[in-house]
DNA sequence: TAAAAATGGTGGCAACTGCCACCATTTCAA
DNA sequence: TTGAAATGGTGGCAGTTGCCACCATTTTTA
């Protein structure tokens, strides 16, 4: 007996907890855990940001990013400098073995992606994508 | 400058996560947090069930389930009933007091969905919902 | 300009989850 | 039928996340 999902919630979270695992495990190997592989590609991504800016990137609470850069500093993964012109905050940027893991996550990722949606035909993957980020764009406004 | 989502990967990732926080201020006057509220969910859907397939029908993990379980029933929403024909397994059920949080719990749910596709057409909903069951269908086809 | 508010960041706590080792029981196979 | 494997469940540990209280600094405002 298949226990076929039922509820969009359920779908989401499964979704979000398989894709999570594949990540993990698809960067072990390179001395990351999941949460930090999506901090060095959004890193990677912009060059350089604040800790307040990655948190609106990924939009998730602020103490989650500063573990999270914390770890990934000791991991010799990304640099703070202290910025001058506002000292409450650093520039973080990737190091050179930061640069490294950038292609192995940006592959895993759309690795995630491709893997969830083999048995789509590619008319349906690119609206499974549209509508991803328009629930996602949607959950983000502001409430009124 | 507004952050829009670029993708699927995160879109996933900040949908869960919104979807659990709305869950959880939902339940929480109901003395119930999201994972638990989801378990109550899929008992009162099928009246008793073991652990076993609990964890099936939500595909997490056996501890996450017997955590939750046992956090459930020292809150009185439902009972473990020992199994004659098999000493392992318990028979779950809903007390009344699990019943009575069924139509919220229901209600929060859908309201969820509700919510993230406020912005999409009847069509677009529909569509979401068949691709996100087909993408976790596909997430938990066995490995080849 | 001084007081108040906003901003960026940190640390503690709790909830959720996955993985693993383990136990008891049941099922399967030699 | 007995030993091995499978099944159902538990407990510990670690990773991810959100919320809150708090601090330092910057910006706003009265």
């Amino acid at each position: 007996m298949s226990y076929t999902t039922d509820s969009p919630f359920k779908s989401i979270s499964i979704l979000y907890r398989k894709s999570h695992i594949w990540l993990s495990n698809g960067c072990a190997g390179a001395g990351l855990t999941a949460a930090q592989a999506v901090v060095i590609l959004i890193l990677c991504d912009f060059r350089a940001l604040t800790q307040d800016e990655i948190t609106k990137r990924l939009s998730l609470d602020k103490s989650v990013i500063a573990k999270t850069v914390t770890k990934l500093e000791e991991g010799g993964f990304l640099l703070r400098e202290p910025n001058p012109r506002d000292k409450r905050t650093y520039q973080i940027r990737p190091t050179e073995k930061g640069w490294q893991v950038y292609p192995l996550i940006k592959q895993e990722v759309e690795g995630c992606f491709a893997r969830m949606t083999q048995r789509m035909s590619e008319t349906e993957r690119a609206e499974f994508r549209r509508l991803l980020a328009l629930a996602a764009d949607t959950t983000l406004e502001p409430e009124e």
